[in-house]
DNA sequence: CAGTGAGCGAGCTTCCGCTTGACTT
């Protein structure tokens, strides 16, 4: 029997800290929360918000289906102990996981010590365990406000969505924020108008010492317009050109601090190209091997023990002069700082082992962790003013010398936006007065950029700036309103532009017509049909909850209710009665919403074209609803939008489903379902790529796509049987199974594919098909899996493109 | 997985934040 129980949140972390405990503690995870609010209707919470809304606000608490076990594990130890340990993180929500345990556990108030640490040290533990406190309960009323409200908004704005606009469809503090923001960014977009205006460069030849370099200057000020610019160019042809002065100053440039999930986010996704499912998915892998500590963290805090591993291992790699030792201070809103910065735990470890992404972020990691502890870099800035002789304006042009790389020798820090500015290097020798020899000038037509479209890490970014979400949720988000259709992340084809390049080479002006490519976009956030529709709504009616700032202010009141200044049911109180009636009138009174527009009427029947949200998306309807004849309709296809469809394209998708020709003496039908376009033949679906038109595909193409798809099927079989024709070993994309009449099995660990006999396979089906006994509790638990692992097989498609 | 979209009405969907596996074809 131990007489010490230790809980803490994480297993990994669990296993650490065991090992700096003695032999008097056992040391288990809660693994999260351990209770949710009830989701079932009851007398007392007739709507099932698991609030009981007349009874003070009471939250209907309910064991999470998956802890169960571990709770009832946990009981069980906790009954034997002297002393329960409740040491889960120091913020608003480890509290409350705390208390949750001590309810869920029956803890004798006695038998409880509340510890906290910050950092996984032996010290900070020991002194943890010395400094025990009960758990604070102002804390805890605090999380029960955040969790009541994001409960009582997000069941109440939902459901008046599947009224008002499609079954469904989801709201919620954080997430319909995230919706705004890229639809706003979009209208941003739309309504950008691109100007564009001549930027004038020089380059000046200059002859020192036997060498020859060049100089190059621009001029400050660009002009509007072209006449402008051929004017000064025409004024410079006989001009000439002196120094008039030379200014050096130093400047420097700091490290940026440790990192934390959403600059780790941003970081991995600039440089390694990962999104933010995959960042966190690795960094998990590091974290669980011991290689970082948590990697869900708002604090760039290192503890002393990093500070003097980061001071050593700067010194023996580098040298004494690059060390500076740094405290970083956080300054994104509503961070709690529960946790260190991310950063590897053994910082002598360069390298480590694992595999290619493991060996990547960890890589990226350790850079980032050693130059936040490294000396500034040192630079010599020198600014040069060039007079012409011909006109007052003058030509400047910007040299850098990097006296002491110091943290640059490890580590540059990426930015979003990739304008690639003058090239700064060394200037070559010059003096004040020097005349200069012009090589040539070009006037170059620049245009005005429209604001980007968010990323998946800068749309995280964003959400810290605005102090919505955690660090634990910022993927979960981005998944939850693509699953929703209010986003998807795609690409966007560059387009063609024409500019005017004007040269002055040797006394002579050219005027040149060129082309470029520009706007090609990767791996953006653009926002859907759907996405737009929801958030007009929600703006027209519910300004207040969609409001950037609505967050910061109720984290004000919950910051309060955890000072024990206010009391939480109040505040909810306060806020519920007014939000609710504006639910209810919004609901008696508003028109539902369709995004309905006429596009037109059909040259071929005068009927009225229109263009809508239906039940399973935008579709586009010929004829009026209320016509005795029943109106057609046609789904949208990928990358058209309500927006911007023509009644051209509207015209093209009534063209099918079409017969394209015939094959093997077959009719190839072509059409498009909610999964797409596809070539129907002989009851086989052949879906078309992504560079196939349905309405203009030929015949050879569609014979061609069925060829190849015969192909993949001849390739992923791995085994058949001739005794069996229905049992198939095949090859999928996590490895082999088996299918049997339109089902898959697991093939079991150990088992080598290409090596089953039938009987195996026929074995491996009947342990597998038996029907398992499952309460109406755990079916609904498959459920929510089922639909988390479409979103992850819809997800890796998209990036796959 | 694969041609739905009227209207009726049943029953279902949904939030945010804390954690890991189990699972997917």
């Amino acid at each position: 029997m131990v007489k010490n129980l230790v809980i803490v949140e994480s297993p990994a972390k669990a296993k650490t800290i065991e090992g700096f405990l003695g032999k008097d503690f056992i040391v288990k995870s809660s693994m999260g929360h351990v209770r949710d609010l009830a989701k079932n209707k009851t007398k007392e919470d007739t709507h099932g918000l698991g609030v009981e809304i007349n009874n003070g606000f009471k939250p209907v608490y309910e064991l999470l289906n998956d802890k169960k076990l571990i709770v009832a594990e946990l009981k069980k130890l906790a009954k034997d102990a002297e002393t329960i340990w409740l040491a889960t993180d120091e913020d608003r929500e480890g509290e409350a996981i705390s208390w949750h345990l001590a309810e869920a556990l029956k803890l004798k108030e006695e038998k409880i010590k509340r510890i906290v640490f910050h950092e996984i040290t032996k010290s900070a533990i020991t002194e943890a365990v010395e400094n025990p406190r009960s758990i604070n309960i102002d804390l805890v009323n605090a999380q029960q406000a955040r969790r009541v409200l994001d409960r009582l908004v997000g069941f109440e704005l939902s459901p008046l969505l599947w009224k008002k606009v499609k079954p469904s469809l989801s709201a919620g503090r954080v997430q319909s924020v995230a919706v705004r923001l890229v639809v706003e960014r979009e209208e941003e977009i739309k309504n950008f108008i691109t100007t564009s205006a001549y930027k004038i460069t020089a380059n000046f030849e200059i002859e020192k010492n036997g060498h020859s370099s060049v100089l190059v200057a621009e001029l400050p000020n660009r002009f509007s317009k072209k006449d402008d610019a051929l004017s000064f160019l025409k004024k410079c042809i006989n001009a000439e050109f002196s120094i008039a002065s030379i200014e050096t100053k130093p400047a420097k440039k700091t490290p940026p601090p440790p990192f934390t999930t959403s600059t780790l986010q941003q970081e991995a996704g600039r440089k390694l190209g990962f999104s933010v499912t995959k960042t966190m998915v690795v960094a998990q892998q590091l974290y669980e091997s011991g290689k970082i500590t948590y990697m869900r963290t708002d604090s760039v805090n290192l503890s002393d023990l990093a500070l003097n591993m980061a001071k050593n291992e700067i010194t023996s790699k580098y040298g004494s002069e690059y060390v500076k030792t740094r405290q970083y201070t956080t300054k994104s809103k509503g961070a709690q700082e529960a946790h260190e910065a991310i950063r590897p735990s053994y910082l002598n470890k360069q390298n480590i082992e694992g595999d290619n992404s493991q060996k990547r972020l960890y890589d990226l990691i350790w850079k980032r962790t050693i130059a936040s502890q490294m000396g500034d870099a040192e630079f010599e800035k020198t600014n040069v003013t060039i007079d012409i002789s011909s006109t007052s304006e003058k030509l400047i042009a910007h040299g850098e010398v990097l006296k002491f790389d110091g943290f640059l020798k490890v580590y540059i820090e990426s930015t979003d936006d990739d304008d690639d500015d003058a090239q700064k290097g060394i200037l070559p020798p010059l003096k004040v007065g020097e005349f200069l020899k012009l090589q040539d000038m070009l006037a170059l037509e620049r245009f005005t950029q429209h604001p980007a479209r968010y990323t998946e890490a800068s749309l995280v970014k964003k959400f810290e700036e605005l102090g919505i979400g955690r660090p634990s949720t910022y993927a979960p988000t981005i998944s939850t309103v693509q699953k929703r259709g209010y986003v998807v992340i795609d690409e966007k084809q560059g387009v063609q532009r024409s500019y005017t390049s004007i040269l002055l080479k040797n006394g002579i002006i050219k005027e040149d017509l060129k082309s470029e490519i520009t706007g090609y976009e990767k791996s953006k956030l653009f926002p859907t049909d759907i996405g737009t529709l929801v958030n007009k709504f929600l703006l027209q009616y519910f300004m207040n909850i969609i409001d950037y700032n609505f967050t910061a202010n109720v984290e004000k009141e919950f910051d309060e209710i955890a000072q024990g200044q206010k009391v939480w049911n109040q505040v909810i109180k306060e806020f519920y009665f007014p939000f609710h009636e504006q639910v209810e009138n919004t609901s008696k009174t508003s028109e539902k919403v369709s995004g309905e527009k006429l596009l037109g009427t059909d040259p071929a029947t005068g009927k009225n074209i229109f263009v809508k949200i239906g039940k399973y998306g935008p579709i586009v309807q010929m004829g009026d609803t209320e016509s005795p004849d029943k109106p057609r309709f046609a789904g949208l296809m990928k990358g058209q939008s309500i927006e911007t469809i023509t009644l051209d394209d509207a015209l093209e998708l009534f063209k099918l489903p079409k017969i394209v020709g015939s094959f093997e003496g077959s009719e190839m039908l072509v059409s498009v379902s909610r999964f797409g376009p596809y070539i129907k033949h002989n009851n086989a679906f052949i879906s078309l790529k992504k560079t196939d038109n349905p309405t203009t595909i030929t015949e050879s193409r569609a014979i061609e796509l069925i060829l190849e798809k015969r192909d993949v099927e001849i390739n992923k079989l791995i085994k058949e049987f001739s005794e069996n024709t229905d049992v198939k070993v095949l090859k999928g994309r996590w490895g082999a199974y088996i299918s049997m009449n339109k089902k898959n099995y697991k093939i079991p660990k150990g088992k080598e594919p290409i090596s089953l006999t039938l009987e195996e396979c026929l074995n491996i089906v009947g342990v597998q098909n038996k029907p398992e006994p499952k309460s109406s509790k755990s079916k609904s638990k498959t459920k929510s899996e089922t639909a988390k692992g479409k979103t992850l097989k819809g997800k890796t498609k998209t990036k796959k493109k």
